[in-house]
DNA sequence: CGTTAGCACTCGAAGCATCAGAGTGCTAAC
DNA sequence: GTTAGCACTCTGATGCTTCGAGTGCTAACG
């Protein structure tokens, strides 16, 4: 048997059907797909045999694989990523179900904080499988805002209220105790001198400062906080990852009795991969997918991740996407991940306008 | 065969250390535990024969069971349930083990918000169980303090800063555009009306001010949406349930390789059972013991709670715990869980006093 | 030359019997 | 009350057989 291809440059259309069919049957039985079977459900217009015949070249080209002799086809990661590849851009949403997400943000329109959340949310129950989202995070961030409030004698909380939206609660003991009224005074102070700036500028602009008397001292010591608090804010690499459904992938076939997910969620919990790939992500304009084993670390090897960035390149950048088994269904996936991030990036400006 | 104890009122001593036994070794090993183990593991001075009579004795107390007729014993609800209650004032935990949890929440004591998260994680990986932890929170908060910050011109953002220690951001959107400047002044006024007061105080007080001119119903405006945001959080019964380490529960034995798990994290995304258990744990002073079917929902029949209530019973209450297979290490739980809890007590009560 | 019917072949899943061993419960003796 | 001894039970492992799903190949066909 000749093969007919030997790149994944580009399949002949019925190839490439078939190859559509067997992921569409795989995605939604979980068992290798029989060529019989596609024949009925699929309406090929051709035997079985003819279809056996394309199925043996897809899995020459490396598209398909099956798990032995007498079994059905599944598809590789090459062959998912032939198909994503070819659907790119044809995975617009439904209006029915674009209205339904923007609905459900429209009622949290007025807590921000909440809205990427939502989105880990929406993504899971969109695609029954497990949502995930990072709230969007400068490389730098400005201060917008000072706040200090008096606990007791010596014990002050200190807000700091970034431009990008965030917000830091820190708790500050002070060398002499001062009323609420001296602690107002020293936030109206460093208001003043770092509202707008980054943590070098405010640090700069903080060593200009006149720190004699009592006040002076308060605002150096306080001061030297704020900037301890941002420069903390700005290396950690990922705030945050909300995360949503996971219980969806652990219903998944695939991962009923066995290992593989636990090791996923490890993977997961340290974060070392996952900020690479929010790197990677944050650096491109729209929907990534990573198949399987192209994801480097073993454990996971056996999902996929549909990931997308939000936010303001220059300025602040989240993540939100999906996690689920390689069998998941990409297009939809890519559909509600490049939905939901282009809302976010609607609100976000209209927050930062 | 003479039953020598029909009620579980109370064991004769080689009863109670058989018991015990049986405990640990299954507790340890996750198999059925055998009359000739418990001889050769625990210096028990008898022969197997004679432990076997004790051991049928304490299965007819209802304390033990074996799967069948040639396994080993296991320990049954009631069983661990009369360990408990006979441990539970010996559970003080090893110093060394003290002071690196002490050392621990020193780490991060200038952001109050973190500490239920790191006392959560703390307890997961003492016991290599999952922890559970909620922030504390009031019945009716007491306001502390209210800002507002310029977004745009018809966007604001509000920060609510609880005298519990909580805050809440908001989005307002303003009826007429506003400058900082206004929004500093209608904020210092807000500020002077509703500092120290619950919602329904400061409904009252709202209710009272002049609400001419621009400022006026800037103030009245954002008033409202002051007291719908403490009433909002009021009203929420659980505020968020922080838990780390579910991958420990995950690699059990007794949950390799079923859905009991599955059922039992879907039992807890859903916050009834949890928000009832909260309530009851909140009104005790100590530590709360919940095994395996004392749990009412179905799905929690395999699990065992830890829980204890933290903060100022008229205050603000949290509660932190574990969440692990019936068949845990209670005295360890039970201990860790205590100094935990007590731990909290004393860094809120350095914050409120 | 692509398509198809037919068929041999492969391999896993399921059912069944067998067997070893772990552990109990009981009896009778100490 | 304790214990040795032993019959009995049940599980889990192993190996065997059977069944059927599905393939790959061959040869015929248009």
């Amino acid at each position: 048997m000749a093969r007919r291809f030997r790149t994944t440059g580009s399949l002949d259309p019925r190839s490439e059907s078939i190859l559509r069919a067997v992921i569409d049957e795989y995605v939604t039985t979980a068992s290798p797909v029989a060529s019989q079977a596609l024949v009925d459900r699929y309406g090929l217009g051709v035997s079985s045999a003819t279809v056996r015949n394309i199925l043996a070249d897809l899995e020459g080209a490396g598209l398909l694989t099956h798990p032995h002799t007498s079994a059905g086809r599944i598809p590789t990661d090459a062959g998912y990523r032939y198909f994503v590849e070819s659907i790119a851009d044809s995975t617009q949403l439904p209006a029915v179900e674009q209205l339904m997400i923007r609905h459900q943000f429209g009622q949290v329109q007025h807590a921000s904080e909440q809205w990427f959340r939502l989105a880990a949310t929406t993504l899971a129950s969109a695609n029954r499988i497990a949502g995930l989202a990072t709230p969007a995070k400068p490389r730098a961030a400005h201060v917008r805002r000072i706040d200090l409030v008096s606990i007791s004698d010596r014990l002050a909380s200190l807000i700091i209220v970034f431009r990008e939206g965030a917000l830091r609660q820190v708790l500050v003991t002070l060398s002499e105790a001062a009323e609420q009224e001296a602690l107002t005074r020293a936030a109206v102070i460093l208001d003043g001198v770092m509202a707008g700036r980054t943590a070098a500028d405010a640090e700069r602009a903080l060593d200009r400062i006149d720190s004699d008397g009592p006040i002076g001292a308060l605002v150096r010591r306080v001061g030297e906080r704020v900037i301890a608090a941002v420069r903390d804010y700005d290396a950690t690499l990922i705030e945050e990852v909300f995360s949503d459904g996971l219980l969806h992938v652990m219903e998944a076939p695939e991962f009923e009795r066995s290992d593989k997910l636990r090791r996923v969620f490890a993977a997961l919990e340290n974060r070392a991969y996952l900020g690479e790939l929010l790197e990677r992500v944050a650096g491109t304009g729209s929907v990534n997918v990573f198949i399987g084993a192209e994801n480097a670390p073993d454990e996971m090897r056996d999902v996929s991740l549909v990931l997308a960035p939000y936010g303001q390149p220059g300025n602040a950048v989240g993540v939100v996407g999906v996690l689920g088994p390689t069998r998941m269904a990409y297009p939809q996936a890519i559909g509600t991940v490049r939905f939901v991030s282009n809302l976010l990036n609607e609100l976000v400006q209209h927050l930062h306008a």
